[in-house]
Formats: structure tokens, C-alpha cells, sequence
DNA sequence: ATCTTTGTTAACCAAACGGTTAAACTAAAA
DNA sequence: TTTTAGTTTAACCGTTTGGTTAACAAAGAT
């Protein structure tokens, strides 16, 4: 593993922790077993390094995401295969979404600039087919980006709000695994039951 | 409107922008148009600053919620209660659900403490009522806990993850309060149509 | 009137922080 | 063997940050 690697590996890390702000260059050189002066060697500053973790994570998912969206079968087969390809990525990277959300928070500008500049995931192809399918009588009347926003709130909310999902239904991280494992499937199936004529 | 009450509205609005760790005292005070110093004489430090403002955001939310839960209604109408109490509520409050999210992340010690020493959302009177309700047939077989999440899911994460639902569906904020509006009454009819027998 | 308590400020401080520098080390090219 | 280019480090620097201090002002209390 190159030094950038390792210096990268614990970035992501020690961002995801702690998010930009609470992060200090020191923990992530510690981190990554370095001295502090290689971050700003390889990566010349706290910005550039937090903008390449960042684009990184986005960049694992956009692509899975977008290969779903603008695939041909059927809406309700797109959203089988969505909650459950997501699901499956973030059991194995579970602080994406809390930090993706964060520094959505913290960093609107620099988020927004980024949504137009990268890869973004582009819901615009499943809007486009579910307002066909409407058209269609194969799902019932609805505004689109309702049914967008409500398989993406189903699917990344309890991992967003992960500790609060785990501290008010008293769940441990087993319990909390083997509920999303479930959710992969049942998801999907309320959703399509609630929308299909 | 008291020193003290200047300080803790200024500390919201920081905090809930900025974070924890990104929030700066001396942002705080120019906000409340005080000296510096008056921070520390009012609230000692930032961390107790801090933990008076998450405490106020819960207990506002918390106490609606519960009464909701634990009502005399069958669950059809206390998720329909639920979805357009919290909405309306996160409508008028909506950096609340990003800043609990985001602490909850950065500081699970803390927030795992709050939780068990504070009121928060208690679900399992409205676990029971589920199991109960399942056992008479009136909704379908499921773990209770999930329907829960669900319900938690649809509502609270537009508002968690509104920057990046925001970007990713393009929708200004009258469009996306429109929204939530329109979400008040679809949720719940969503929901209890997936649920019921 | 004087003392005490409470509220408020400007000036200050030590620690922590992001970032820089210059020198030392390494290994391959000349 | 020497040069050269790329790595890595210890030590350092200016700034920012949370927090303190001491002085001061207003208002009751004695």
C-alpha cells in the first residue's frame, strides 16, 4: 500500500468520525501512521484531502445507482434490485450516509458544485418511467418524485440515523444487521404493494 | 428578551448550521450582539452551551411525540397523527433532524447518556399495540420494529437528508415544502395500505 | 452612604490547529 | 561513486480557538 493510500484509508476514517471540522490533520497522520507533513505533501491541504475522500464515496455509489436507474426492466424490478444492491453497499460502508449527510449540512456550496461538476445519481431516467407507467395503468397516480423520495428514505434513512435507530429501538449492532437484511426484500415489496394497481 | 435567552437562540442557530465542532464561540456572540465573555459567565463552556440546545431540540419534539404513541387510538390513526404532527412540527424546525443526526454521529457517548437520562421518543407502546393488532388480524404478519422504522424512515428522512434531496430531485424550497406538505397525508395512507390485511 | 451581588466588557493567554521549511534519507540513474 | 530526483521527517510558525482575568457599571441590600 503507497503512503497516499494509507494517508487516504485513514482520512476516510478519521472524516467519517468526526466529519471536515472536527477532523485535525495530526489524528489522520497518526491514523495512517505517517508524519503529519506527508498529508500536505500528497495532498497539499484539509480541503483537497476531504474533497478526494468525498468524491470518492460518492463515486462508489453513483455508478451502481445509475447502471439500476437507466436499465430496461420494470419499475418494480428496478426497485427490487435498488434497495437491495444499496442496502448490501452500505452494510459494508455504514458511515457513508451519516457523512454524506453531514457535510450536505455543514458545506451547501461546495455539495452544489459538486452535484453539477460529478457523476451524480440522476433519478430523472425512473421519474421519466414512472410517469409512463402511470400513463400506463401499471401504478396508480402519484407524483414521481414522491415515489423516488420514498424508496430513498426507506432505504438509506436507518442508516443516516443509524445510532438513533439503534439507541431508541434498543437494537445492538447484530439486531441492527439482521433488520436490514430483512429490509432488502420487504422494502420493496411494500412499496410495490402500495403503488400498484 | 434576556442575555441568557439571546445567547441560547444565537447557540441554535450556529450549532444547527454549523455542527458541533464547526460552531465558533465568537460567532455565537456576534450572533447574540454580545461579548464573548458572557458565553462563558451564562453557560461556562461549550460543551454545556452545547447540551442545553440539544436538550431543548429533543424535549420540544419528544413529549408530541410520546403523547401520540401512547393515545387510545388504533395504529391506523395514530400513524396518520404521527406523519402530519412531525412534518408540521420538522416545517417550522427544519435543521433540527440534520444537527441530531450529525451529533448523534460525532458523539455517541453523549448521545447514548442522553437517551437513557433524558425523556426521549419511547416506540414500544406503539411496538405492543403493533404485536397486538398483528395477533387480532388486523394488520399483516411483520416485525413490529420495522414498521416502525418505516414510519420513521418516510417522515424524518426528507428533512435528515433535505440538502441532498433537494440537489438530486431539483426543487427549490417552495417546491419541496410543497412536498412535505402533499407527504403529511400520502405517508400515512401509504403506509397502512402496505400494512393492512 | 457603603457594601455586595449581578451583569458586561476589553484585553489577554495557553493550547491546539493547519500549514511550512529545510534538512535528512532513499534508491535509482549517470 | 556521484548525482539527482523523489520521500519522509523533526522542528518550527502564524493564526485561531476556547477559555480566563480584571476592571467596571448598575442595582439592591445593610
Amino acid at each position: 500500500m503507497t503512503t497516499e493510500e494509507k494517508i487516504f484509508n485513514a482520512a476516510r476514517i478519521v472524516f467519517q468520525k468526526k466529519g471536515f471540522a472536527g477532523a485535525r490533520m495530526q489524528e489522520i497522520a497518526d491514523e495512517a501512521g505517517i508524519n503529519k507533513a506527508m498529508l500536505h505533501y500528497c495532498f497539499k491541504n484539509k480541503q483537497l484531502l476531504f474533497e478526494a475522500v468525498f468524491k470518492n464515496a460518492f463515486s462508489q455509489l453513483a455508478p451502481q445507482i445509475n447502471a439500476i436507474f437507466s436499465s430496461n426492466e420494470t419499475i418494480f424490478e428496478k426497485i427490487k434490485q435498488f434497495t437491495h444492491s444499496y442496502i448490501s453497499f452500505v452494510i459494508v460502508n455504514p458511515f457513508l450516509p451519516p457523512f454524506v449527510i453531514q457535510e450536505m449540512n455543514n458545506n451547501p456550496e461546495f455539495v452544489k458544485n459538486f452535484f453539477k461538476n460529478e457523476n451524480s445519481p440522476n433519478p430523472y431516467l425512473l421519474i421519466d418511467q414512472i410517469k409512463k407507467e402511470i400513463d400506463l395503468g401499471i401504478i396508480k397516480p402519484m407524483n414521481p418524485k414522491q415515489l423516488v423520495l420514498d424508496i430513498f428514505s426507506m432505504t438509506v434513512f436507518p442508516f443516516a440515523a443509524q445510532m438513533m435507530v439503534k439507541g431508541i429501538l434498543h437494537l445492538d449492532d447484530a439486531e441492527f444487521n439482521l433488520m436490514m437484511e430483512e429490509r432488502k426484500t420487504t422494502i420493496a415489496e411494500q412499496i410495490i404493494n402500495s403503488i400498484k394497481k
